[in-house]
DNA sequence: GCCAACGTTGGC
DNA sequence: GCCAACGTTGGC
């Protein structure tokens, strides 16, 4: 039997004209299934590393602003993307059945919605904030891992406590 | 297996 | 709207 793991944290992006904290907040039991991610590495993050109790930084991206909104719980790991064999949904891909399914997905829940916003211009000129995978150039991961020390350091900027 | 062309992401 | 960075595709 394998040593429970650690709690992780991870930063998933997301457009909010195409799915916002707000719509998380309004999704019933305030949970979502985060499907449409077609990325190889961010697959085998969501497929291998994501797990139940994990800690999420719910960032919006090519939106005004650029910024960490909130925060989320992982409630299901990592399953198939059934999305993907849907041929009416947004991101179809034949490749992808249910025998050998391609991408995966994870569930989450609302955590905290941040009152105010921690945008990316205060990250970028935060002190160790630098190694953050959000702020390398050229940084396309739509699922990243966070660091414990980045997770708390986000946190303090927004004024939320530590949450357990 | 190489790599040029192409498409997408996403900050600016 | 621009375009740099990156991932994917497909000819060879």
């Amino acid at each position: 039997m394998p040593a429970k793991s650690a709690r992780r944290f991870w930063l998933f992006k997301s457009e909010p004209e195409v799915f916002s904290i707000d719509d998380l907040a309004r999704a019933p039991q305030q949970t979502t299934f985060w499907d449409g991610v077609r990325n190889y590495q961010a697959r085998n993050t969501l497929r291998d590393d994501v797990q139940v109790g994990d800690g999420v930084l719910f960032y919006h991206s090519n939106a005004e602003p650029l910024a960490v909104v909130g925060t989320a719980r992982v409630v299901r790991a990592g399953y198939p993307d059934h999305t993907a064999w849907d041929p009416k949904s947004e991101h179809p891909d034949p490749g992808s059945t249910p025998e050998n399914p391609v991408w995966y997905m994870v569930d989450i829940a609302l955590e905290t919605r941040f009152e105010s916003p921690v945008e990316r211009v205060t990250l970028a000129r935060t002190k160790g904030l630098e190694k953050m995978v959000l702020l390398q150039r050229g940084s396309r991961l739509s699922i990243q891992p966070v660091t414990p020390e980045q997770w708390r350091t986000v946190l303090k900027l927004a004024g939320v406590k530590e949450l357990r």
